[in-house]
DNA sequence: CTGAAAGCGCTTACAG
DNA sequence: CTGAAAGCGCTTACAG
């Protein structure tokens, strides 16, 4: 790096300490180009035609800037009004650091960064999470992105109203818990679950538990609301010990599914309110000696791998994640643009994925016929 | 979103159109508590100790700016030289949006996002591909990122080159083409191909084939040469037409096995260059009926799942690839803080995984043993 | 076709 | 303890 001193034909010579150092600016560029700033300035920049200059003063001012090896400075442009070209993405319930490993966060990416690269977007993930407007209000709203893709906020933040209420374009990953405020997409939760409890209750299943996800998503509460609601219409009772709480994660499902498998009575089937929870439950029946599906039924939700695979393959209600990503990132390039978007809901449809963790259950008629 | 016009005490009555709306500034915040700018700066900032001021003064600042809920611009901030308090990622050899639909890349950013997070800081994924230096220049140089992480950029691009003449701080995932330009963090992979090859030489193949990764990356070529070393050493013969070109990818990986078992005399193992390529390989392995191990050892590279599982469980070297993540952007966090940072590569050391896809070859005589 | 001036929102010496 | 002024690097009317 010292030895790049030797173009030495900078006007700022030193750098002060801890301060970022400086390349060539405009300034130095016009002057050199015997051009003024405001000319240099139309002429290096991507949104203005150059052709209202003469032809030698444009070349003059593309060469000098190259060979100054010029930068356009960001914060710059950014200040007079100009988009920043980047889009922000916020993690709603978690911390960036354990977000970035669930593999529903990565397939959302996915969809998120192949709509912002066709439009030329950036994509900044923000590390810091969300605590209450008045004390995250500076990380977000410093109109550092120009819109923000949140992700499964809590129904307990005050987020989304707070974002609303600063004028930053935003769209929500999961139905927020206000609607109204803004657009927002997520797979249809209630399609979903009653996909997933009329597939165990026409396999002849009565015993069939819910494994709930996090109590603050709102995701966890729709799954559990239509699989009660399912249950019903089919006039089968469901006990309250077979409806628990917990959160999406493997542990929690392995630690209820345990718990579960060790009641007097077992339920014979299991709807796990995603794959993580599914995985921890075929871990704790594996664990208890329970084979599955011979004894035990099980469905996910999500249609993810989540962590090494356990037991048979999963069935599981699958959404599409990646084209959920894509439709956030599609809304907030819309409202970023001005374009009016609707704030109701997009939902997708999901689809029940039949593979062999699912069967009669033991001591039905219909046992071996699947 | 209308609704939020009923708070007109701002200024700024009407926005020009698609620029960028604005909240109350330093400006307003300053008029309303009667200070001056300078006075209300000093007091907002995080970085600036608020106790040279009365309380009085303070309280009032602090007061009237949560009411106009003043949000610091985070331009205007990194105009007068203060870092962003981002890091960049950029992927030096495919469109960010196939890059973050690897799984490589994925527990690469898990590394990255976590120390940034701990750090403080929000990391943006560069969307635009590289070109070359001076159609790219723009994109990467306007002091947008404090810094940046390269992933893998290809040995022909002036990518690295271009990064250290702009003084932008940059650390290199994969050893670059050139040394000593820029600080890197790798596995071993000589270290990694030799336990590979060993591996199968021990179980007492000779006709050993190895499936190459993108010619374009320094990994490639590392593990090839070792491949031909190692066989070299152990006076194997390697026959030109068992060292095949190719990609870092499943299809690559399928495409020639296919012509690899198709040859008068196939090979009894392959040592593919990376889990993607060595899942090709099973797929391919299943679609010519050759029974893996018992006919065919196969050993990948990166121990990462890649697509859906085929066939037994796959031996592979494994390398800790969210931890290369973590010491890439540790790096560069203490390259954009001043310190000192060797630019010799960082290299990790690889493990062998054994598990169910290597056995001796078929008429071995220790083939039953394994 | 080109330039001088004001301004974006903040911070930083420097005075008082 | 507080403020007036200059400046960060660009863009944008507005003149000529």
């Amino acid at each position: 790096m010292r030895e790049a001193a030797q173009n030495s034909s900078r006007d700022t010579a030193r750098t002060p300490t801890g301060k970022i150092p400086r390349g060539a600016g405009l300034r130095q560029v016009a002057e050199r180009a015997g051009t003024s700033v405001a000319t240099a300035s139309a002429i290096l920049s991507p949104t203005r035609s150059s052709t209202r200059f003469s032809a030698a003063t444009r070349d003059r001012v593309l060469q000098i800037a190259r060979e100054l090896g010029y930068r356009p400075n960001a914060h710059a442009r950014a200040l007079t009004g100009h988009p920043t070209r980047t889009l922000g993405v916020l993690f709603g319930l978690e911390r960036a650091s354990v977000a970035v490993a669930n593999p529903f966060v990565f397939a959302l990416l996915q969809g998120i960064v192949a709509v912002a690269a066709e439009a030329r977007q950036n994509v900044t993930l923000f590390t810091e999470p969300w605590h209450d407007a008045t004390t995250s209000a500076g990380l977000l709203h410093d109109r550092r992105t120009d819109g923000l893709v949140i992700v499964a906020p809590s129904i307990r933040s005050d987020l989304i109203r707070s974002l609303v209420a600063s004028d930053l374009p935003a769209v929500c990953v999961s139905r927020p818990a206000e609607e109204g405020l803004v657009p927002s997409v997520d797979v249809d939760n209630a399609a979903g679950a009653r996909l997933a409890t009329e597939h165990l209750i026409r396999l002849g299943h009565t015993r069939i538990a819910h494994l709930c996800g996090d109590a603050v998503l709102r995701s966890a509460t729709e799954r559990r609301l239509v699989f009660e609601a399912v249950m019903a219409e089919a006039g089968l009772p469901v006990r309250p010990e077979y409806v628990v709480p917990g959160e999406y994660t493997v542990e929690s499902g392995h630690k209820r599914a345990r718990a579960l498998l060790a009641l007097p009575e077992p339920p014979t089937a299991i709807f796990a309110a995603s794959d993580g929870i599914a995985t921890g439950v075929l871990l704790a029946a594996v664990e208890c000696g329970v084979p599955v599906p011979e004894r035990l039924s099980v469905v996910g939700f999500d249609n993810l791998h989540q962590g090494p695979a356990v037991g048979p393959p999963l069935t599981t209600v699958d959404q599409p994640v990646a084209r959920i990503g894509e439709e956030a990132a599609r809304l907030l390039l819309r409202r970023i643009a001005g374009e009016p978007v609707p704030t109701e809901p997009l939902l997708f449809a999901p689809t029940l994925i039949v593979r062999s963790t699912t069967a009669a259950p033991p001591s039905s008629p219909t046992s071996s016929t699947l």
